[in-house]
DNA sequence: GGATAATTTGACCGGTTGGTAAACATTACA
DNA sequence: TGTAATGTTTACCAACCGGTCAAATTATCC
């Protein structure tokens, strides 16, 4: 007697953990540019190469495809901010946590449209892990950086909006990709944006911060 | 015999006007959140308070009415940048171009989500518009910041990346203002966050810049 | 107040959507 | 190799979707 459905079963088959990653990696691609609402599993069938009940035989519903992925998602995109390191030196802390997020932005830009997508929805499946998890890191790095600023290492400055404006500058380039590309023209808009984008911003928070260079 | 649809007559009556202008206002509601493949007729037709079909005696289509409602977004966002002032002084005209954008985050959150949901998928609807009128006129503005450089009133900086910078951190209070609130937490996350946004938002860029305060 | 144009409604249509049921095919394993 | 568990497919369903139509209602203006 088949068991109704493969999340059920504790033990996990090669085929199970093939499909599902398929799945995910389908729903990323449709799910990051559509939105919740928007995405048919149709399409994610369609990107992932199979059936529509085959794809159901592995998650039950739209939901448990989409709440698969933000849990991934969610944390990995807070590595570069765990890295941060209160034991490390301002300007080289600042400095590579900026490098980092770029590279998420320049590397998994679907996984941050996912994240932003939930955002401008309100985040009707992720505001707990906002309120805990997340509030629970920001503010203990916030910590770190009131403790700089303190002891005269930086510019005092309120450390939440801070960490905002990083996130925001670097996501920006995943999130309106679009944008960037339509406005720096066909020259301009390479690969090398991110570099150029790397040079600026860093230059913007070291001075900005008032952080000696070293 | 009525004319099939009110958008086909010449002059609009008073009717037309208030109605369309209601209709506008919640496909603002909705569009803005659930972007526009999310978005049902239906939905913004009950948030309008009539029926669907008396919707679509209005707007003919769902593209239509989305239509309209970026043509108006668009017009209004730039309204900051166009302002930005070549022969103001530097200091002044980014401290009030980072307050404008801020002010348009708190007081028109929607209109921001809206066109951030544009950019996220790609912008299928208005990539004419980003690469004609935008970059046209960011294209005027970065003449200028490049002349404040060029002339040692401000340290030299990729001008394009600076204007993204602004965009983006203003806009992040709109457009991820659940994030916000929710790392802020009860005790801050109330209306002073925009004020306290603008003051540390105008020390980093006049700082990062090396603007000499006045 | 009546004719005419503008507006509103309910019934409806073909296509899509999330999800199911059951038959069929394949794999793992004793 | 047989068989039980796992995986896949076809056919299907009820609800929803964008949009139409014709009839009914309301506003306008002479």
């Amino acid at each position: 007697m088949a068991i109704p459905r493969a999340a059920k079963t504790q033990r996990r088959t090669r085929i199970q953990e093939e499909k599902e990653e398929i799945i995910l990696e389908a729903a990323l691609d449709v799910f990051s540019v559509n939105g919740f609402r928007g995405t048919t599993i149709d399409q994610i069938a369609e990107v992932a190469g199979m059936s529509k009940p085959n794809l159901l035989y592995y998650f039950r519903t739209k939901e448990a495809i989409h709440r698969a992925l933000i849990d991934r998602v969610l944390f990995t995109w807070l590595e570069p901010l765990r890295a941060f390191d209160a034991n490390g030196n301002p300007e080289s802390e600042i400095r590579s946590y900026i490098r980092r997020k770029l590279e998420m932005a320049r590397d998994f830009p679907r996984e941050s449209r996912l994240f932003a997508n939930e955002m401008l929805q309100g985040a009707p499946h992720v505001e707990d892990e906002l309120r805990g998890p997340l509030k629970a890191l920001v503010d203990e790095k916030a910590e770190v950086i009131r403790a700089w600023a303190a002891t005269g290492k930086i510019t005092k400055c309120d450390p939440y909006h801070l960490i905002f404006s990083i996130w925001s500058t670097t996501q920006h380039y995943a999130d309106f990709d679009v944008q960037v590309r339509a406005v720096l023209g066909q020259e301009h808009a390479g690969e090398g944006r991110f570099e150029d984008a790397a040079r600026y911003l860093e230059q913007l928070f070291v001075d900005g911060l008032g952080i000696r260079r070293s």
